[in-house]
DNA sequence: ATTTTCAAT
């Protein structure tokens, strides 16, 4: 008899942890960030299905020191080694964009590592003082940042969502909110100051 | 035009 021992199920984001999170027009206390990985063969991009998933922050309600989903982000790209020959494209989907802190890091890394790209689609644009000159560092060293849209909040759903075959559902105003974010940070990345 | 948000008044 078969042991019920085949390879654990890819770790997969609850129904509704995804949508308390993700929805735009909310403001959750926590950060929840998607990432998967493509690496460059000839001019395609190609999958790495086993570098896919999630992180969440820390947050200062829970043992130990608070940590953004950013930093766990940063070790996951750290333990896997990427070959610095050959050139990989990151892809994260965010629900808050990183604070000036983890911009800088992200921006650092970036710099530091001229083999990988990074793309960042975000729920919501996080604006506490320091955010945008964040976002422009991050920007300026590679970084492409954009709003999520329905196509990436579907295509979440499909990737990093345990959905039960269901779906993706999209949410009242889901895209008028969308769309002014977008205007916003667009207004963000090319100020020239604060 | 929307704001206090990776918790704890």
């Amino acid at each position: 008899m078969e042991a019920s021992t085949a390879p654990r199920t890819r770790c997969l984001l609850d129904e509704n942890t995804f949508t308390e999170n993700f929805m735009n027009q909310i403001r959750a206390r926590k950060t929840y960030l998607c990432y998967k990985v493509e690496i460059l063969d000839g001019d395609t991009w190609v999958p790495l299905d086993e570098n896919k998933g999630f992180v969440h922050n820390k947050g200062a309600n829970q043992p130990g020191q608070p940590c953004h989903a950013e930093l766990y982000f940063l070790d996951r790209i750290r333990s896997w080694n990427l070959d610095r020959g050959l050139h990989y494209r990151l892809t994260c989907f965010i629900s808050w964009t990183p604070c000036h802190t983890c911009a800088q890091n992200l921006a650092t890394f970036l710099g530091e590592n001229s083999h990988v790209s990074l793309r960042i689609f975000a729920s919501r644009i996080y604006s506490l003082p320091g955010c945008g000159a964040g976002l422009r560092t991050l920007q300026a060293a590679g970084a492409q940042i954009a709003i999520m849209t329905s196509k990436e909040f579907e295509h979440c759903w499909e990737t990093f969502v345990d959905h039960q075959g269901r779906p993706f559902q999209p949410w009242d105003d889901l895209e008028v909110v969308s769309q002014h974010l977008c205007e916003k940070l667009q207004a963000i990345l090319q100020t020239q100051q604060n």
